[in-house]
DNA sequence: TACCAGGGCCTTT
DNA sequence: AAAGGCCATGGT
């Protein structure tokens, strides 16, 4: 038990090149709500059950704990680093809108999460703010997720929390969010809802059958299909996103751009909430770019 | 179509 | 220190 800081730094980090991929532009946009930054630069989180710690030194993004055999079998798919973002970069600078945001950070992109983890993750976000989501989510897992050997906790399965009541949910602090959570968790465990299908499901069967889950509407249902089933095309409308399209696509979103539609709405809200936080204390102006 | 549902972060006073 | 706005919404 003595030999859990030891371990990160004996087993030597594995190289990727990846020369569009800004940690910062991926981990704090809103998509993901469980890696955060140590004091040292340091990159850590949980997903798929593992934890990792990451790091990006120029060009390369450092894997600082993980085998070279995970890197490539799982966290390659994770950070979707065979996605050809470059392509789709030089795709969205022909929209004026898109090329600000995309020059803004160019290294953003998509993660593909697991679905439950996403779906139960934006559940949770609804009428929510993401320092808040973040501390529910870190809760959930604490209570009811396996523990990992470093103290950490993996996303909680849907059979593990299929049969708890609302109360049991009350140390999560969800609010109104806990039954939601439970009818999605016995829809998943049960099979009545097939996760895994949902990723080669029809587009509007995929979100029917979301939709049947209660508390998860069309906002909710697209997330849970773009971030964790990689149906690129889906395109959530928040509160965010409908300031966005009213400002800047006032006679719709380009047909053009719609199969790659989750991606662009990624780059115009992370560029629009960051825009929104600087001009925050300085209202003057505000149309420089 | 309004309004309501936990709760807490964050800004303003 | 206290108050109030604001949440990556959906149900009624």
């Amino acid at each position: 038990m003595t030999q859990k800081t030891a371990a990160i730094h004996t087993l030597p980090a594995v190289s990727v090149y990846a020369p569009d991929f800004d940690p910062a532009a991926v981990f704090e946009n809103g998509q993901c709500f469980r890696w955060e930054q140590r004091p040292d630069g340091v990159w850590t989180g949980i997903a798929h059950g593992r934890r990792l710690h990451l790091r990006k030194e120029g060009d390369a993004l450092l894997f600082l704990n993980a085998a070279p055999n995970e890197v490539h079998t799982l966290w390659r798919g994770y950070f979707d680093l065979d996605r050809d973002y470059a392509a789709i970069r030089a795709a969205f600078a022909r929209d004026t809108a898109l090329a600000r945001a995309v020059a803004f950070a160019p290294g953003l992109r998509l993660l593909r999460q697991d679905p439950w983890e996403a779906l139960c993750s934006f559940i949770l976000s609804q009428n929510n703010n993401i320092p808040r989501i973040k501390g529910i989510i870190d809760r959930l897992c604490a209570a009811f997720g396996t523990p990992l050997a470093d103290g950490g906790f993996a996303f909680p399965s849907p059979q593990a929390l299929a049969d708890l009541s609302v109360a049991d949910l009350a140390p999560v602090r969800c609010g109104f969010r806990a039954a939601y959570v439970l009818d999605a968790a016995r829809k998943a465990a049960s099979g009545e809802i097939d996760l895994g299908a949902l990723t080669d499901l029809p587009l509007d069967d995929a979100r029917a059958a979301l939709q049947t889950i209660r508390g998860v509407g069309p906002k909710v249902a697209d997330c849970a299909l773009l971030f964790g089933c990689g149906r690129l095309d889906c395109f959530p409308v928040d509160v965010w996103v409908r300031r966005i399209l009213a400002a800047y696509y006032p006679d719709g979103f380009p047909e053009a751009l719609r199969p790659l539609g989750g991606i662009a709405q990624q780059f115009l809200f992370h560029y629009e909430r960051c825009r929104a936080a600087r001009t925050k204390t300085a209202p003057a102006g505000g149309t420089n770019g």
